[in-house]
DNA sequence: TCTAAACCTTCCCATCATGGTAAGGTCAAA
DNA sequence: TTTGACCTTACCATGATGGGAAGGTTTAGA
């Protein structure tokens, strides 16, 4: 399989597909006579594998650990869950910091008259009048 | 003043003072004898209005808008109240698909028995079994 | 058989906001 | 006079992704 039908199939683009490459997240693919890249079905298992993790939010050295753990027969499940409840943790992090810019802009736009004229809280508050 | 101190005063790194300046977010500060910058109030003013900015999660090209609304006079709050309520949108978004990753991934390491063995719905659903 | 289209290759550059480091200039206090 | 704390510019890095150029390969059709 050549590596546009891969990127079709796994729905990572060749470009990424050639940079996972790079950074050794998968292993450098089999070439043929070509110099083409030629790809199995395991390599389009694991690409799927690894949108689908990215797709959840997990960052490529997480991603690193994801794969391990899957190619692990002798992992357990407590490793995993334990990354992934970090990853939660995380991600509960960064949904809590743009809750509070949302309340706080959306709280001063709530005060803004939103009219012809130029006084505005969001302004004011911006430029530290407040 | 020299930059060091507005960094200080303002909230802004040394070296983010000089990136706005050569993106032209900010004017070129004056220059002493020496080259080094020079600073007044309104400058550490502008920066101070530009960290709360950063801190309610502003790109730098809406805070270019927000500044040039804070310089003009003229502005009607209805345009203030736009670009925040946009912005809101924005960080809605951004909560949601943020959101939906965490539900899922809860929701897979809640099924997780997180013991020794190698079963792993987490794992699974990343493999595409499901 | 020739050609055109659709692939593929590597290499370099861009994003966005931020920081690090290096090599060197300025200034004030001891 | 030296030392240390500033400052200057210039270049490189991050993370994940895409764009584009210049050139090689393969395949289908005239």
């Amino acid at each position: 399989m050549q590596i546009g039908a891969v990127a079709k199939v796994s729905g990572i683009s060749t470009k990424m597909i050639r940079h996972y490459e790079a950074i050794g997240l998968i292993r450098a693919a089999d070439r043929r006579d070509s110099n083409y890249r030629d790809y199995g079905d395991d390599d389009v298992h694991q690409l799927s594998f690894i949108r689908r993790a990215r797709a959840l939010g997990f960052s490529i050295d997480e991603i690193r650990d994801l794969l391990r753990l899957w190619a692990d027969g002798q992992r357990s499940s407590a490793d995993v869950k334990k990354l992934a409840l970090e990853h939660v943790g995380d991600l509960n992090r960064r949904i809590n910091v743009l809750r509070e810019m949302r309340d706080t802009l959306a709280n001063l736009a709530h005060c803004c008259d939103g009219d012809h004229r130029p006084n505005c809280p969001i302004i004011e508050t911006l430029s530290g009048v407040i």
